[in-house]
DNA sequence: CTCAGTTGGTTGAAGCTACAACTAAGACCT
DNA sequence: AGGTCTTAGTTGTAGCTTCAACCAACTGAG
């Protein structure tokens, strides 16, 4: 079985995004933790709460979410808990859960840093682009994300937890 | 001064992106580690140098090749040196500089990595997208570098530096 | 009821990256 | 020559992510 390899078109494709994957992380890292002493990891945590009922969610949803291993987010809330951005208590209906909470601090971290950061992602990605070229990569982000995304959490974010799950 | 928010096509696409930052990576590395001991960094720095002359490249040239800070370079250029994948000797040239070489070893390291990263490729992203689609990749990132990439190194790869070196 | 298996989450250690500080060599100016 | 500035790279440390191990709570079969 011999290997199938790039076209030259294909292989330019790729080698773009590969430094998009390697420089935007640290774009958009710089200007929260300049702003706001956050990473984009934690901003995205805090406003994945804040949209959340009750600015609440269990671990393992926060983690769908986030795209995030259980142990990183486990970390990661811990420290924000010492930053009084989160609050986490244990899940009333099942006692293996952990809720994760916004506070009143963490709320108006997300709302003091938006602005800033929503300006940075227009600046660097999406003023870049022609209207047409927002949606073809949409398009194109929904089609790698069917291939990488085992539970294809982000594209259908509507389907919520219904009781029972799945 | 007030902040332009995303409309929903935008934020739509941009959340995808931001996915995609979170998880590709991952998708990359766990593949390379597994079958090779390398990250994706790792890998890419080295294909970087067995497609330069001699196999050889100055460290600041190898950094802007694969988008690191100097200091990332030299952490990683160390333990692969340790690993016997690549040499480093002080530029004849220039005494302030250092050339990293990739070794045979390093070589035969890449030959044998680049089939299944090729695959790896492929079967998580460029498969996932139509003709049309990778060309679109391709425009779409090369605008968002080019805000994003100080230099435009990705862009003008031929640019080399003029008088000496080669 | 109980025990095996699964799910939800935490923890500790190892490894990688970022940042700051530092060294050394070349370039420039006089 | 001499002094200053810039460039090239290394090193140490702190912080974050990953991986493996672990524990507690739920679930289901008998």
């Amino acid at each position: 079985m011999q290997t199938e390899w790039l076209s030259d078109e294909e292989r330019v494709a790729w080698v773009r995004l590969a430094a998009v994957l390697e420089l935007l992380p640290g774009v958009l890292d710089t200007q929260l933790r300049r702003d706001a002493e956050l990473t984009h990891f934690e901003y995205f945590l805090l406003a994945m709460l804040s949209e959340a009922p009750d600015r609440t969610l269990r671990m393992t949803s926060l983690a769908q979410r986030t795209h995030a291993t259980l142990p990183r987010l486990s970390h990661v809330v811990r420290r924000l808990e010492d930053r009084g951005l989160v609050r986490r208590f244990p899940c009333p209906q099942d006692g293996r859960a952990t809720n994760a909470q916004l506070t009143d601090a963490g709320w108006a971290k997300v709302v003091d840093t938006a602005p800033g950061h929503v300006t940075n992602v227009r600046h660097h990605v999406i003023d870049a682009l022609g209207a047409d070229q927002v949606t073809q990569l949409s398009e194109i982000t929904e089609a790698i994300l069917a291939r990488i995304d085992p539970d294809g959490v982000v594209m259908s974010p509507q389907r919520g937890h219904p009781s029972g799950r799945r």
